[in-house]
DNA sequence: ATTCAGTTGCAAATAATTTGCATTTATAAT
DNA sequence: ATTATAAATGCAAATTATTTGCAACTGAAT
């Protein structure tokens, strides 16, 4: 029930197929590219269309429901949005899983943006990599 | 002669093209997308096909002679390559233009991702925002 | 001048994402 | 429960960025 508080405050309906992402990406504990949210999706409502998929994810990320990702390749990442704050990503580029890390660089530029006139609104920080368990070789271990 | 013998040293015949994309990347001093240095370079040679700057820009990038960026919507933006070294980007949402940040994250992470066994390869960091000539609100001063 | 791998132009193919529109549905108001 | 309506969905078509196959061409070496 702790969903469908966090859709209607924001005004969202509480639909099937928005269960369904979330459940999907609650699940899976890490983050997925479209495609994978709805391969995953369409076991549980197998007549999703595509395009819902996109407009959820776009809108629950604009809502703050969940936080999306766009890496290096150009396909974007989603996940549930951390109620812990503000953080960044390590991607693995073996398996494709994604960590959070709470430490953000903001505050060691802030002088340098200064000093160029710069006003920053929003930042990424990225770390491409591999996780513990897919090793430094690229694969398993 | 400078830029010949860069693309001679990595055994890359030096085309007009090639000349082309960057001198259009130096005169601007600034990274641009695929489709505006397409748009440049064919006021230089009208005949460019829009391929053979995907195709150079990429491989100009892989061997070091440009380097490439992703922003968060989704395109690509090239600049030439900084001979003095690693460093990070600053974009402005005003104007488009990107300047270089010396400043780099990644001493700051690296205990923490030693201590989730993660073996870092590549890393993004970006900031978005505004420019000094474009204002905090958004368009020119 | 000859040779040949590397490069280009062109057209067609991918891949990711977006949009228009008719139909359906969640929710609020009878 | 019934109704009303804005929001959400499915479906197909459109966009956008980028990639690829292939035949013709060209830079650089002999
Ligand atoms: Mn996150
Ligand atoms: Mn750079
Ligand atoms: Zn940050
Ligand atoms: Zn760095």
């Amino acid at each position: 029930m702790e969903l469908e508080n966090l859709l209607k405050q924001r005004g969202l309906k509480v639909t099937d197929q928005r269960k369904a992402i979330v459940k999907v990406l609650k699940d899976c504990n890490c983050m997925l590219s479209a495609r994978d949210i709805f391969d995953k999706v369409k076991q549980i409502i197998p007549g999703v269309n595509f395009s819902t998929i996109y407009r959820n994810l776009d809108l629950m990320s604009r809502k703050g429901i969940l936080c999306g990702l766009m890496v290096d390749t150009g396909v974007s990442l989603y996940g549930l949005h951390r109620e812990e704050g503000h953080h960044h990503h390590l991607v693995c580029k073996g398996c494709g899983r994604s960590m959070a890390i709470d430490y953000c660089p903001m505050s060691s530029v802030e002088k340098e943006l200064a000093k160029k006139g710069f006003s920053p609104t929003e930042h990424e920080f990225i770390v491409y990599g591999f996780c513990g368990s897919c090793g430094t070789s690229g694969r398993g271990e």
